[in-house]
DNA sequence: GTCTATACTACGATAGAC
DNA sequence: GTCTATCGTAGTATAGAC
């Protein structure tokens, strides 16, 4: 194994950090003794503040991309896909802890970020309306085909982000209610099996059995 | 109308400057001048930032409390108390845009708060302690009553979270998918008629009749 | 209850030696 | 590519006059 460069040592620990604190509260001398550097140092390898934390934002939204495109080159129908674009989003959202925090936290910063229209913002933009897109256009084919209710497509694309992104960013709140840990294999298996089912089958009795993964 | 005490205007522009910056990129200068005080006034209404913003989130918490009381005394059955519930917590989420932002953002800014066991943050915990219990032992009760599936109460109440707390908190990025405003009227509306749809039914084709309100 | 003045620390960013 | 030194600003908080 390679020691890590510079640059990408500085977007490890970036990441962990803008994870934690969000963009306003991290301080760069922090960050970059954290890397090992000098604070001037982190200016040779990120011109500013808000280019490094836009990086590590691109960076995020790259490797769950990767995740996502291999669900939908899928063969199958449409909820075949859609059940295995959300195992992909949720494998990609524990893969590690900070990512689901950062993609959360970036819904808000944006104003903060005095770095609207660079090629770094919008090279983040067009990541994020790549995976908003063709998720909602999985469930638009799948009402359109006749296979899911007359729902909203946008509706229904917020409450599974809401499922997965906001689930794996809850942190110490989301645990306490959870009662034990959001990142261990078996309560990330759970977790996939429990939004597949509610968006199968809804709350209420089912007039189908289950999925296998929710008998219990 | 009476005009505000400071103590109250304060409380306000604090309610709305933590919601879009969060606790770190508010400072008390800029939120001061805001409230039309000087800086150091607000240290006579609040000994200090943490303690501000603990009683920004206790006013918010409260709303939604008191919103909340009237569903859980509904005499209905489980499954109309939690439609009630959702009612009332969309309701309230979509009073004032800033509460959700608040309420989310919170979760993440434990660590970032230096006042950890001071009265104010116990009376935070409790509240979100109440409608958390409230929100999960009605999922609960249903389950074990037989009127919903055997789903995990806590996994539910995690989804529900989402689908609200989370959908009024998404800002821009939310009225970017859903191509409207988030808080008008009839989005209000309809946001209530989707996540209740979704509860009850989930995606697929219905084996019972939607709602009237999902009627398009 | 609000003000001015001030203390001390940290912030992001730059210049220039090595 | 990393360092030290420095700039100007803003951060939270306190003291004390009015």
């Amino acid at each position: 194994m390679e020691p890590l460069s510079s640059r990408e040592k500085i977007l490890e620990v970036a990441e962990a950090r803008f994870a934690q604190r969000g963009y306003a509260g991290v301080g760069l001398r922090e960050l970059a003794s954290q890397a090992g550097l000098g604070k001037s140092s982190l200016f040779h390898h990120f011109p500013s503040k808000a280019t490094l934390y836009l990086a590590v934002l691109d960076r995020v939204l790259l490797r769950l991309e990767e995740r996502l495109r291999v669900a939908w080159a899928s063969p199958g129908d449409v909820a075949t896909r859609l059940d295995q674009s959300i195992d992909a989003l949720v494998d990609g959202l524990a893969e590690q802890p900070t990512t689901a925090r950062l993609l959360l936290r970036a819904l808000f910063e944006d104003d903060a970020l005095p770095a609207e229209n660079t090629p770094e913002a919008r090279s983040v933009d067009a990541r994020i309306a790549l995976l908003v897109g063709s998720l909602e256009g999985l469930i638009r084919e799948g009402t359109e085909a006749g296979a899911f209710r007359a729902v909203s497509a946008a509706h229904t694309l917020q409450t599974l982000i809401g499922a997965t992104v906001y689930y794996f960013a809850s942190g110490a709140f989301g645990e306490g209610v959870m009662g034990e840990p959001l990142f261990s294999a078996e309560a990330v298996r759970q977790r996939k099996a429990e939004v597949k089912n509610l968006i199968r089958f809804g709350l209420h009795r089912p007039t189908q059995p289950p999925l296998e993964e929710d008998q219990r």
